[in-house]
DNA sequence: TACTTTGTTTAGAACATTCTAAACGTTCTA
DNA sequence: TAGAACGTTTAGAATGTTCTAAACAAAGTA
């Protein structure tokens, strides 16, 4: 059943994964599991992953349930087991593409605020300042401003996204 | 000159710069050494950074290098200084999408190289495999057919990006 | 040539992340 | 109810990253 050459090209290719999942702002760990899974027939138990990834029970646990909260895999009942057994996604490319989006429309939405914050502080000290700091004021009013546009146009960006990519 | 209004509000915004430079893929200095020189009117020093930021002249010195790599700044040349000035490129947006797209592309290049490696290695192996693990080969076969076709999607992608973002 | 100014390189410190091992809690089974 | 089988949590180890401080290199100035 184990056949060393195809076991070699499955490590192979959960190593590369893992790589992957580190640029995805996971873990190495996640991207070998999700690996792993994406290349089995049957889903896999945490035992199993545990023995073949060479990590220990904990980061298995740790990090599937990491994958699980991506949608990357689910859960599953395997009749006659107690264990918890998963299986991918197959739908990778959907799961990468979330990956990034909420990840780039979080840190944009947290600017966003930051932004309004500055603003508001602008206004409010703008009576106060000498001639020369009122120039500076509005020269970062401008500035600000243009955030905010990029970031308004990244988010209708992403909006388009998922109906561009799954024509 | 210096208003301690206005610099807090300067230095706030860096701060929330640093952290999107660090989403980006580059260290939290990076993304500070942009603000700073985004929200300045003329070009700055090295030595006029490290004083803002209170970070070692190596820091300010190997990051701001890396800024340059990825077209965020560019040296300038002020008359009568010895000094490297810089002054920041305004297309903050191309920045981040550039940076974005490379940071993709190299990765999705780099796994492209590694599955036509397997494939290759499965052919070769093929034969001399029992019927059980043929169908594994197959099996791993067409799962890495799957991830190219997701590698030409992404780059297809990549590629409008440009296109769509700035119309 | 000696001194100053400026930017770069690097060894190691500080820090953050992610792993492991072990203790723990829960659920099932006998 | 006792013990086994699992998954989860956590303290600390291992690892990786990025910073600082200091030595260094280069190039101008006196």
């Amino acid at each position: 059943m184990e056949n060393p050459e195809l076991d070699k090209i499955r490590d192979e290719f959960t190593e590369i994964a893992g790589q992957l999942g580190v640029r995805l702002g996971l873990s190495r760990t996640v991207g070998q599991l999700y690996a792993l899974l994406f290349l089995s027939d049957e889903p896999l138990c945490l035992d199993y992953m545990v023995e073949r990834l060479k990590i220990s029970k904990g980061s298995a646990s740790t990090n599937i349930r990491e994958l699980e909260k991506w949608g990357g895999v689910r859960k599953v009942w395997v009749k006659g087991s107690r264990k918890d057994f998963y299986e991918a996604n197959p739908d990778t490319l959907k799961i990468v593409i979330n990956r990034f989006k909420s990840g780039i429309q979080e840190r944009v939405n947290e600017m966003s605020g930051g932004i309004d914050k500055f603003e508001k502080a602008l206004s409010k000290i703008e009576n106060s300042l000498s001639v020369e700091e009122k120039k500076k004021a509005q020269f970062y009013k401008e500035k600000f401003r243009k955030v905010k546009k990029m970031q308004t146009l990244i988010n209708t960006f992403l909006k388009i996204i998922p109906k561009k990519i799954f024509l």
